[in-house]
DNA sequence: TTATTATATGTACATATAAACATATGATAA
DNA sequence: TTATCATATGTTTATATGTACATATAATAA
């Protein structure tokens, strides 16, 4: 694949403030972005990832489903906070639940999420 | 740290407020969960993701390399506003930085954010 | 040197949000 | 019914953070 990068084409290199120095690469980026409102979403999704106290609980819903007194006591939390954030992950669809009688459990919504956290893992981990 | 239950142990299921309803699966999820500071990292890493003008700017430097100029003519932001931003992207090691003169090109540090992003729009876009 | 251009950075402000606290809801058993 | 337990939900507060603005730095050319 040769990208076109140089091809002195200097006649369409304009100054920063304006178009770019490369309108080329620019117009062959833009139409290739997703819509703009996928990207939204796929920031907010990334959002609930982006916080420790979720983090936790997400990667605990990885190794077994759980009930929220069980997350409460794994995460040395008050239950109130754990159920804003689970509260949360369920609407953005990165848990489901299950009720028994009173107890409800969580787990994560499909394979993907385990997959996001281990591929986020591998990064942080190496080098 | 050293719950004898293991078995199905009822005398070991206390009220929620104390311990919680199963110890013997907050125990053995207990023992598989990451070190603390990863699992920050890991936040810190997706909070990097969640917000969408990172996302645009992340997703633009999987199609092609592009320099500051080039960003802000895609995104239709100011200079200092995107180089805000790809400061924090570069800080937290999620994209790199070639220089040619005056002009730095960015790109994405590793294949795993190609593959972060991927998954996540997949997660996205499915029922 | 000075001028120009591309990029970086410091600061301020407005918004977003996580946790604490109190309270409400829903399910079950007596 | 009432009592109890598991979970959910308001509300407040303190903190985090994205952007705008002004300015600084770095590389190149004249």
């Amino acid at each position: 694949m040769s990208p076109s990068a140089s091809k002195t084409d200097h006649s369409a290199v304009e100054i920063c403030e304006t178009i770019g120095i490369h309108p080329e690469i620019i117009s062959k980026v833009s139409t290739e972005m997703p819509d703009r409102n996928d990207l939204l979403d796929l920031a907010d999704l990334f959002k609930l990832f982006g916080d420790s106290t979720r983090i936790r609980i997400l990667w605990a819903l990885s190794e077994s489903e759980m009930c929220v007194c069980d997350l409460c006591s794994l995460l040395e939390m008050k239950q109130p906070a754990v159920s804003h954030q689970l509260k949360n992950l369920k609407q953005g669809r990165i848990v489901k639940t299950r009720r028994d009688g009173k107890v409800i459990y969580y787990s994560l919504d499909d394979a993907h999420i385990r997959m996001l956290l281990n591929m986020g893992m591998e990064h942080i981990r190496e080098a």
